[in-house]
DNA sequence: AAGTGGTCTAGACCACGAA
DNA sequence: TCGTGGTCTAGACCACTTA
């Protein structure tokens, strides 16, 4: 045997609730997840086979397999056959997820603010309409706002809806993220298509970013589709470089 | 019934091959996956159930359900509990994937070039330190590169990776990806982590890019892990924002 | 040879949405 | 009420790595 020590300590995945909601995997995997950030599981450390650990746990093998992948898939562990599994080395960094900028900078405890620099119902242009899959010059409700925190602008969003969604208030727009609100309509984003680039900051960008005339803006822009995988939103945003910048984690299959 | 037709034609599937060493689910995702972007399955069709599609195919329903997620994680597929499974509406964009810019103009038909700009063992600074897990002032292999596709400059690529690679040739690096090399050593890149923005151009790169000067660039910072978890490359690269830019989809869980 | 993860089977029960 | 996907079980055999 090496001399390294394949286990955990128990407590961390006793108390399985085999009652409630939640299944029994993303209990696992939420633990072990917990654990690995918290570096009760340390950087390099090997976990124990899955057979030993589904014993252990009570489980399955599939169920325990499953919830493994779940770590893996986020980048924090790596299989190998014939090896085993290992906490990867390295600082963790969050992935990138499927929320709007609103619930970004929420849950980074800072205090998101709105302006709604425009709201309307415009007639859709060939990108737009392609974009959301509807016909040119139809209408559209058409929303521009400028996005916030600590009272420091961090970027302007330009979103185009179908029109079913016209009678969605400026208020709203002004207090709540756009995701949360079309999610208030029973409304749930659950693919998303983006590309990123950047560019030369254009027209009253400069001003409402307060950075230079003709600076750097980091762009996103994006197609974002509901459950039935019919096109809800596509998005134009511009953020300041210095204030904002997309991390993601990849992980070859 | 609905007056939809719940499947596909019966040709698509056949000949499984049970002997050969490509799973079955991937057999299946991959057919899936060519017949949705071939359009033989057109968007917002529905697919069969899974119990359906498992005995039409002669497979359990788990290996039919897991080649079924493999295209919903590439965002083509859209499940409801108690409706059903979907394509996708909307134009099928690809993935981003866990390759090298190289990599990324080789597929789309481009020639792609390389100018060795520096190739050296420089101390690791605390940037770099942090990144590959070193000590700060340790030997590290530092690498600048000029990336060209059919002759316009796209990106300035700087590289830095532990000292057990100090026998890579300059001339390798001007003829191949970086990836390709470390692979042909026996290195597999599992997972990047990685950090894009954008700011003005510094230094010598704006006449690197061809690019005015102060003019805005995409960034992109790179950490890349390898099988057994450990950091083997660290990069900081900036390319001419008109001529790359990058694209996700992003799958909520 | 022993140990690991990778794949696959044939069922079961449940939660949710629609008719 | 019925059909759908979501979860879970208890095994099996295989491919790969290390010793």
């Amino acid at each position: 045997m090496a001399g390294e020590e394949p286990h955990w300590p128990d407590e961390l995945f006793a108390d399985l609730d085999r009652t409630g909601p939640v299944p029994l995997y993303y209990q696992v995997s939420s633990r072990l997840e917990a654990a690995i950030h918290s570096g009760a599981i340390p950087a390099g450390a090997r976990l124990e086979n899955e057979i030993a650990i589904a014993q252990r746990l009570g489980l399955s093998r599939p169920t325990v397999r499953r919830a493994i992948q779940e770590v893996v898939d986020k980048g924090l562990l790596v299989r190998r056959r014939g090896i085993g599994t290992q906490v990867v080395q390295g600082q963790v960094t969050r992935q990138v997820e499927l929320t709007s900028l609103y619930e970004d900078l929420q849950g980074s405890h800072h205090e998101p603010g709105t302006r709604v620099l425009a709201h309307e119902v415009v007639p859709a242009t060939d990108a737009v309409a392609i974009g959301l899959g509807v016909a040119v010059g139809a209408d559209v409700v058409y929303i521009r706002r400028q996005r916030s925190t600590d009272g420091l602008p961090v970027a302007v969003l330009e979103n185009y809806l179908p029109p079913e969604f016209r009678d969605i208030t400026t208020d709203d727009l002004g207090t709540r993220g756009l995701y949360q609100i079309l999610r208030a309509r029973g409304v749930t984003i659950r693919i998303a298509k983006q590309k990123i680039g950047a560019r030369r900051a254009e027209g009253d960008e400069s001003e409402l970013l307060d950075i230079d005339d003709g600076g750097p803006v980091l762009t996103m822009e994006r197609i974002a589709f509901d459950d039935s995988g019919r096109a809800i939103e596509y998005g134009h945003h511009c953020y300041r470089p210095d204030m904002y910048s997309f991390e993601t984690t990849l992980v070859a299959k």
